[in-house]
DNA sequence: TATATATAATTGTATGTACAACTAAATAAA
DNA sequence: TTTATTTAGTTGTACATACAATTATATATA
């Protein structure tokens, strides 16, 4: 029998995944709306946050992003006057500014907010255990 | 204690579902390599040839994709001469080009492959079961 | 019938991410 | 010591996706 229902591709991990990020996405970008950052730009400061003098490698490793695309990041980021780059040798260590430190409470809030809000909706330990399960994978399949 | 994993955010189901769609995008633009379309491309021709004079509002329902985006896919794909749109009252139906027909056999296959591929690498059962799971998911928060 | 509201689709614009090519520095090999 | 290779980072460019605003048609209300 044919499928007629309205997720056509929803029995596709590509396409069910790709759903739920997107999804996530909408909800981190609410949950992160007061820092005025995008959750890249917010994950990326608490990291910097976390770890003064960082490189950009760790970063891209942290965030499982590009180097090319962490570059973008914190370009903007500097922009915005939350961090700065030192370059030391082929390195580069970046650090947050004085602004940057004062969103960090902000950040973790917000963190913390988005992690109650899908918990609400999926159950806390299903939550869990779905976060569980898509770390494996993707620890599978790189 | 600190964790000093490589994977800061891994317990951060927003974090986890993107880095886990961004492998599966990388993957599928691989199996689809061959039609000469990115996977989003393939998807969306392939509704339209199992579903000729369909609308935008129900290939984005399809897709879980905004009528916006639809509409820029199905630009690109009327403009590679693979689809064709016209005008129905205020609603456009969207048919295949016979260039576009001929692609589905090789669009089926590509799919085909990229199950083949994740099965693989994750076990086809954990695989189905990790869909499903993510399904239900993005079902709970949409 | 005339007006208001809802719906389908498109357009301008912005954003996050990546690849390929490149620069510069560090390390290894000759 | 000179040359070759690897590594860290950045830049040009491209692409998928979305939001807000807009157009055009259809439906409901007055």
């Amino acid at each position: 029998m044919e499928k007629t229902g309205k997720d056509k591709y929803c029995n596709c991990l590509y396409y069910s995944a790709n759903a739920l990020a997107r999804m996530l996405t909408k909800m981190a970008e609410d949950s992160f709306g007061r820092t005025g950052l995008a959750p890249s730009y917010g994950f990326l400061l608490m990291s910097v946050n976390d770890k003064p003098g960082i490189q950009p490698k760790e970063l891209s490793e942290h965030m499982q992003l590009t180097p090319s695309t962490v570059t973008r990041l914190l370009e903007k980021l500097e922009y915005k006057g939350l961090v700065e780059r030192s370059a030391v040798g082929r390195a580069t260590e970046v650090r947050p500014t004085s602004d940057g430190v004062k969103l960090q409470p902000l950040l973790r809030e917000s963190w913390q907010n988005l992690y109650k809000e899908y918990s609400n909706l999926l159950g806390e330990d299903q939550a869990k255990k779905l976060t569980k399960e898509i770390h494996e994978a993707s620890q599978l399949m790189q």
